[in-house]
DNA sequence: TGTACATCAGTGAACGCGCGTTCACTGATGTAC
DNA sequence: TGTACATCAGTGAACGCGCGTTCACTGATGTAC
């Protein structure tokens, strides 16, 4: 530890990320300034600037906190393999995924994937964060397959890509028509993810090839 | 028509949509300036101004245009319902999807989204055009499944929306990958949408309740 | 525990720059006869 | 078809504003004895 001190540091970080999280959800990261974050930190520029290089050093690091933090949450509410395995077994629509998509953190996503998509480094590192959660993900539902006496038909990795990409693609879908109309549509999401899960599986013993084939 | 002139116009406007469209897709929305779209134009901000209220107005104005530009080609790519029922029937995994996810569309029309989950309005605009869009894949889809002596066990209408949320979702997962490893990752999304459709539809004399019990 | 001192984190004034927007103008486009 | 005229579309200089960034400073935090 350096001579002096270092109390400050952490609860400044964190109101700026605070700050910014909800800003640049409502507004979008090009459009909320380093003047409006800092004043909705309660902050002055120079505090910004003490703790960060440039917007671009902030998002990364809002990113990364979120994600943690999203992980985690994630990792508490993904049902056991057990409680999957019952999933696949009844036809329980029982949701595979969390309930309503967290608006502020798909909007945030989003923007940051774009970014990505448009900065080959930020991509290596979004895409990095992602395979961690669905090798997590992956691993849930080995287990849960196992267990309803079940393997997949497909390289397990590409059936979470597949569910990953319905869910995202649901969510923005279900904003979407939540901004239109006022108020949020009936979700299909879970049902679809179960049934997909189910379709893109067979029982072990008899490994039917109904995706495989060719 | 008023006394005069009119021959130029068209011709601005095309030249200023051209250059906002390149740059909206390279830099983003927020991030390309008027001055920057203008000087790509080659013309003068007072040209941008004579023709659009704001930069607002020109992102409408591109994203109608590139939405009916787009429509059209997805129109006659569209597989007709008869192709699409050998698809069905076949366990060949040929695409129900255009080939490789546009660059350019997938990130404007993305921030598009964006832009309207943030502004009521705008919700509205993007709505009434998805609708119009999703239609058309249903009655497509529709009579392709009839002629595969099949029927959805779905309403069709959310059939269209989980297909399209597939899709869209594995659009901008293989554009991060891409630009995270430099290949295109291999494409899952054609094989996964006939999946999809295939579990979610049945021989239409004895309607198998897979989906809809409970 | 108390005091003197050193270092660090955040302040706030200052700056230059490029943005969005306006407007008097001019040359291109079309009309009348 | 040709000429005179009217209108419109795009020019380019000008503006004010807020952005991102810097830096001399000060008060808060921690250390030594």
């Amino acid at each position: 530890m350096p001579r002096g001190t270092t109390k400050r540091r952490p609860a400044t970080i964190a109101a700026l990320l605070d700050a910014a999280w909800e800003l640049f959800a409502e507004r979008g990261f090009a459009a909320a300034s380093i003047p409006d974050i800092c004043t909705a930190a309660g902050l002055t520029k120079g505090a910004f600037y003490s703790n960060f290089a440039d917007k671009d050093a902030l998002f990364l690091a809002l990113f990364d906190r979120e994600w943690r933090t999203r992980a985690e949450r994630v990792r508490r509410a993904l049902p056991t393999g057990q409680e999957l395995a019952r999933i696949l077994d009844a036809e329980a629509a029982v949701p595979l995924a969390a309930a309503e998509p967290d608006r502020r953190w798909v909007l945030v996503s989003m923007e940051f994937t774009l970014h990505a998509v448009r900065t080959p480094h930020v991509a290596a590192l979004l895409a990095e964060h992602e395979a961690r959660g669905r090798a997590e993900l992956a691993a849930v539902l080995t287990e849960a397959l196992e267990t309803a006496g079940r393997a997949p038909t497909v390289p397990i990795e590409e059936l979470v890509c597949l569910l990953v990409a319905l869910a995202e693609g649901s969510d923005i879908q279900a904003l979407t028509e939540q901004a239109a109309t006022g108020e949020p549509p009936a979700d299909l999401t879970a049902k679809a993810l179960t049934t997909l899960v189910r379709n893109l599986s067979a029982p072990s013993t008899e490994q039917v090839a109904d995706f495989r084939s060719r």
